[in-house]
DNA sequence: ATTGTCTGGACAAAACTAGGACAAAATTGT
DNA sequence: ACAATTTTGTCCTAGTTTTGTCCAGACAAT
């Protein structure tokens, strides 16, 4: 009997069952059922008794397409994609634009736009109201059911970071306690570390090293990053908050990483950052860029652009100088 | 009959009636049966009378099998598994779902023998050498795989605690550095805070406020303890590190929480510690109890004592106290 | 003597398959 | 804007496979 051989490999071992699929995808049987009866989204191989049997392979196009779906997609038009054509569609659709109304419906006839901007304030007031009765379960809820709303890097610009601003300003206000803050900040800590593990490990992915500098105790702002980056095929090599800049230097070279992004939010004017700012560039190897983000960025604008660090205003911006980034180093290698 | 009982039969030896089993994996008799009859899911020694004796091997076989029928394997693909192959199935298929009603409490009857301490010695230093070589996704999945092992209890204390403290004892001897210390405990953070979503929230568990005090900044004692006592149907209003007496009190009336439990780990001796302290069980109601542990309770017993504040001694203890404590105020409260 | 385990087989529930029906939702045409 | 059309998720039937439970009679353990 050819019996099979460890499941957990990495890509393309051949045999889950349905449940399995459905399970890891977020589908229901029936629709893996009828998605392949109708447009052959996947092509399973079978059993001796004709049982569907999928590949990692295949739960990774399932579950691009799902996404996909929930960025507005018809399924006529993503089912006949390569793998690589669907990441690329999902991870466009989810740039997330504006509400505004220059939009060139040209290459994308049908799709809805994202999420009305009310949905959105309403899912944030319903998360600030969780904060102030300590309604943890409650809270934990509304994060997750956001998270199937939209994709996660729209997610993440358009509810948690501005979750995380008003949480910081009602605080400081005295709308909510230090309690409830220390509590908010705790699940969401929780919440997006485990976003990184949704992601496919293949081993190759380029690496960047994501921190914050000495004196920044805040570390959310650089899990988000770490989260985001890793929807594009990054591995974050994520160090927490409050690394020297000695210590960021020895982890790039020690990973092999290819950037490195900081992020910096309070207190904005510590003095340390600039020292560890200007001690990072120096030591660490020029052809590695730095990415300075954060609420605070902008009060060190003089110093970062003289110092040649990359500080995008937005996290989307973020995203599309990585994009770039990789796309001139894969070219450069060959 | 040839050999007798070595009483603290440790691994592979080969003596536990079929009963004893059906008990510890939560499966039945017959379908222990039916699974040998069928697929020689185990293969068990007999006895001269043809009893079947399973060995604590067996056993963990069949914990798994169980679980990974619950993520949707189907028994045929997992019953000609090696047990390690399993593991790796069972950790892989457990990371990207969270099975509903995984036992917290009914199957964990005569599993106080947690491993024999070479093999969690041998864990702990594969997790060490990952840490080490910065290689994230081996960490990830060892600490993934060493829960699968034993119950959540006996892992914490066997081998997330001593792994803590020899990273900690590492870095200050320079056989780590920062960074490695860093990435170790970030990736920690994430696993510990996952593991809250084991628990099954019914709405009226007695809560439990944990958190560290003012200038403690290390919050992973503190999060174990949640995880900890969740396990045990306490629900935590975790508050992450470094909150001040007057948020804990008032974090405690507005929850309704009937204790509160804190972590000292570094600075053992901060000025603040006392203060804070003190602050705290002056301020808040004497009914509710308040338990002080992690690695630099110690230094601080002279005062707990005198204030009349707990500190068990190690986190079995604690469990131990929140159990006796939970009885009296149920039977206080009929 | 009662209770538990053994073997072998029977049986039924659950899960899967193929094919198709149907209604809600989205899209298109006028 | 309204109706016609297409797309899409869910459900149904009927037949197969997989899996959990149960039974009977023999033997073993307490």
């Amino acid at each position: 009997m050819p019996t099979l051989e460890t499941i957990s490999s990495i890509d393309t071992a051949p045999r889950h069952p349905i449940r399995l699929v459905a399970n890891r995808t977020g589908l229901t049987v029936d629709l893996i059922r009828a998605w392949e009866k109708r447009y052959h989204v996947v092509d399973p191989a079978r059993s001796v008794t004709k049982r569907r049997l999928y590949s990692d392979y295949d739960i990774e196009r399932l579950r691009l397409i799902r996404l996909a779906k929930l960025n507005g997609r018809r399924l006529v038009d993503v089912a006949p994609l390569t793998l690589e054509a669907l990441r690329d569609v999902v991870s466009e659709d989810s740039r997330y634009e504006v509400p505004q109304e220059i939009q060139t419906e040209v290459y994308r006839p049908s799709w809805t736009n994202p999420l009305e901007s009310s949905d959105t304030r309403n899912d944030i007031d319903a998360m600030l109201f969780a904060v102030q009765t300590m309604d943890q379960h409650r809270f934990d809820q509304l994060l997750q059911e956001g998270l199937v709303k939209q994709s996660l890097p729209a997610y993440l610009e358009t509810v948690i970071g501005p979750l995380l601003q008003e949480i910081g300003e009602s605080t400081r206000l005295g709308k909510l306690r230090i309690a409830h803050e220390h509590m908010a900040t705790a699940h969401l800590r929780t919440f997006i570390g485990a976003l990184r593990f949704r992601e496919t490990y293949t081993g190759n992915e380029p690496k960047i090293v994501i921190t914050t500098p000495t004196g920044q105790l805040h570390e959310l702002g650089a899990l988000m990053v770490a989260a985001l980056v890793s929807v594009d095929g990054w591995l974050p090599v994520y160090l927490g908050p409050n690394t020297p800049a000695d210590e960021i230097v020895a982890c790039a070279m020690q990973s092999g990483a290819r950037t490195v992004s900081l992020s910096l939010t309070y207190p904005a004017d510590d003095p340390r950052i600039p020292t560890e700012l200007t001690r990072l560039r120096s030591q660490l190897d020029q052809k590695i860029p730095i990415f300075v983000g954060g609420s605070a960025a902008a009060h060190h604008y003089d110093l970062t652009s003289r110092l040649g660090l990359l500080s995008p205003p937005t996290l989307d911006e973020l995203r599309h100088s990585l994009k770039m980034l990789r796309k001139s180093q894969i070219e450069a290698s060959a």
